[in-house]
DNA sequence: AAATTGCACTTTGTATACAATTATTGTTCT
DNA sequence: AGAACAATAATTGTATACAAAGTGCAATTT
């Protein structure tokens, strides 16, 4: 096991923020696993800190529900369900459909050619078949249209309930059967917004994410019988 | 001015919980005024904390954007601006109508009569003409329907960006104008939702908070000259 | 008089110390 | 052997200590 978290530090972020980011990765990537504890002595000795940026790190963690609080007994790394991965998918459709709507309106020329230059390479990112490129591409592309939406919020939000998929971002990329039908769902989105066909667009934008919660679903449902069996 | 806020604790909350919601609590309702500062020591000595606590709960407000961090000057209470208002307003529409729309299908028998009489209730309270009494019904009914969609994280959210608007609540109760329109806004979607009318819900939910902002932007824009015409 | 430097003071960032609670281990008694 | 209990260790919650950076004011220089 890789033991030691890279805590690649900007050398004038304050340290609680260092571990922060260092922290909700190591969640996200699931180095540190569903209700494994956090302990603060061990992750300061760890990181080679003291407790309190520990501490101070663990609040934000909290507050973004990546970890709960258990009283008298600390942190540990919140369990993912399948509810709750529902639940997060529900509002992105709803702010995703938000998104593509307000692009429509707000869209300027500069970000419109983004957009078409992602899309494109967004295409010739599935003809490698690298899982990572291909994940690369969505992740710019999908920027674009966020940023679009001028709504600070928003993006923050956005972002946010992304990261809680984190983990599962390369299972709806890595099926090679669904990249064409990827391309086309981008390609809609694309168009819908040019044509500031709002209604266009959100049902675009909705249908990939009923695509995409339907991969990941799949993906919980099999981890969750693995682990069973292996109880 | 009321110099001590009321750390009203639950003896078995962490210092650092009751901080937070002290401080929250605090900004929100502008005791604590946008731009102020808030140092640590300061504040532990008015709390009578170490700063322990006040820092973890600082970096929770930190995180759900309620205070802004300047490095090495600490924190301060984050400005309100129109823009931002309108960004959480903005989001906040769209999640209203997804929470009518999934209360449209959701929703049991026993929400389904507390909803009923939760109208009924909001009806009476403006007929009180006590601003305090029609928010707490107002705030009642809303958690009905938000609670029928079963969405953990989607109440979260619309609870937090609720919150933001805090200070505004009042506005667009007071005028006595509009208490019939609010009372027929609430009963269409009253009605919407037990007709399982999702289209019609999410356009009585959407009309609602446009509403809002209405009042809400006309107050701010008031504040904004009042301050302008002050320096 | 204006600008600049030096110095005390304030405040944050981080580490450590101590208290209170919980988990663990070993021992005794039945 | 198993349950109950006491002693011990581990861990969190809170307070304090110390270092580094920033701020403001006064004395000094130009």
């Amino acid at each position: 096991m890789g033991d030691n978290f890279d805590m690649t530090m900007d050398e004038f972020l304050p340290l609680r923020d260092v571990v922060f980011n260092t922290l909700r990765k190591a969640i996200l990537t699931g180095e540190l696993k569903p209700g494994e504890r956090l302990m603060e002595i061990h992750l300061a000795n760890r990181l080679g800190v003291s407790r309190t940026p520990i501490r101070e790190a663990i609040r934000k963690l909290e507050l973004e529900g990546l970890v709960i609080m258990i009283p008298r007994r600390g942190a540990e790394v919140a369990q993912i369900t399948e509810k709750s991965l529902k639940d997060v998918l529900e509002v992105r459709r709803a702010l995703d459909a938000l998104c593509v709507e307000l692009a429509c309106d707000r869209i300027d020329e500069e970000a419109t050619e983004q957009l078409k230059k992602a899309c494109e390479e967004f295409e010739s990112a599935t003809e490698t078949k690298d899982a990572t490129i291909i994940a690369k591409a969505d992740v710019e592309l999908h920027d674009i249209i966020v940023k679009a939406t001028g709504n600070q919020r928003l993006i923050q939000l956005i972002n946010n309930l992304s990261e809680q998929m984190y983990r599962y971002r390369f299972e709806y990329i890595k099926d090679e059967n669904r990249h064409d039908n990827l391309v086309d769902e981008h390609r809609m989105i694309y168009e819908s917004i040019v044509k500031h066909d709002k209604e266009g667009a959100a049902r675009a934008a909705k249908l990939h994410i009923d695509n995409q919660e339907k991969s990941i679903i799949r993906q919980i449902r099999l981890e969750q019988d693995k682990t069973r069996s292996d109880v």
